[in-house]
DNA sequence: CAAAACAGTTAAGGCATCTTAACTCTACGC
DNA sequence: GCGTAGAGTTAAGATGCCTTAACTGTTTTG
């Protein structure tokens, strides 16, 4: 019912997740996190780093002294390891998998990373293990889908157990017209 | 690089996409949306309800005149129903090939269906009727898949190709003691 | 060690989305 | 055909996340 409102209500956002995970990259990368760093990887003004810290201070996500590194307290660090993990799952099901370019897939999952829920995660995990490793039905499986159809056959409201009434690859890929939608502003 | 910051440039926004389904259902199944009825079904105010109203109505995605029915226009029909597609395409992939329990499965579909790209949505589409078919490997995959373990070995840093220094699955799933973080407000 | 260069903060403001409160329409009962 | 209930709108305010501009603190350097 209310599911689509929870989305404000994840325990980060989208912005505090790559927060997160800039502060966790710079510290591997250089030692620490300073603002600058962090607002210069991702493309935001050091007052707004600054105003996100004091958000993610109150979560207790960071600690933060005044002109001073930024630093992941342990919840923090927990969910910066768990978003890059949830991103490099997703990526790789996309494209070992799904076989999708790497730049969709990548786009994708950064979209994403952070909603989805450890339970699905780890599914991913195991079905993209499964289907690389060199089980025999893996090796099959990679032969047949390959060669399997790209779309369902046409077919009549009703012929296709998952498409119902309209076939749900086109209402996917249907464009109107040659217009494209207006991007938000 | 900046691919994070696009997610506020999505055609429609998670909010967006909510109320165009809810028109859209609304239409199906009354006939008509109008305000009070749009509001009761998301949960939401009328008031927030018509200010989305003229936020949809300056993209072009819904008609609509003072005191009277909302109407979505080629546009806003075009992505309720791909967003609509999307979701029903991730929540069979989520729960019928992947096993995850139907609840979780629309939880996660109904967060990221606006965010998944047609590419991706047609290719889950594609996986799912191949693994949900009577095609000989999808039968074995049914059987082998569900015998395959839920956690790669334990293993030493590097040992296993997907996972790296530490295993994807830990990063996963742990916990930060029993204390559940701190939910946004 | 002082001045300049650089890093960080605060303040003020914009936009999206929601709320409540108060107002305005519309339409039905009589 | 008018009054009122209820549907819808506007206005004002909150929050999250971003911006620019102006200020403050720190560090480098000559």
């Amino acid at each position: 019912m209310d599911v689509w409102k929870r989305f404000g209500e994840k325990e980060v956002s989208h912005s505090m997740a790559h927060y997160l995970q800039t502060v966790a990259t710079l510290k591997r990368e250089k030692g620490h996190a300073r603002v600058g760093d962090i607002a210069d990887m991702l493309g935001v003004s050091k007052s707004g780093v600054t105003s996100m810290i004091r958000s993610l201070h109150a979560r207790g996500l960071v600690s933060h002294e005044k002109y001073g590194c930024v630093e992941l307290t342990p919840s923090g660090s927990l969910l910066a390891e768990r978003t890059e993990s949830s991103r490099r799952v997703l990526t790789m099901f996309l494209t070992d998998i799904l076989g999708v370019q790497a730049q969709v897939a990548e786009e994708d999952a950064c979209m994403i990373e952070h909603l989805v829920s450890p339970e699905v995660s780890v599914e991913l995990l195991r079905i993209t293990s499964f289907l690389r490793s060199d089980h025999p039905v893996a090796k099959q499986f990679r032969d047949a889908y390959h060669a399997s159809p790209r779309s369902c056959a046409e077919h009549a409201p009703g012929a296709c157990d998952m498409c119902g009434a309209t076939c749900l690859r086109e209402s996917l890929v249907r464009e109107v017209g040659d217009a494209p939608l207006k991007v938000r502003a």
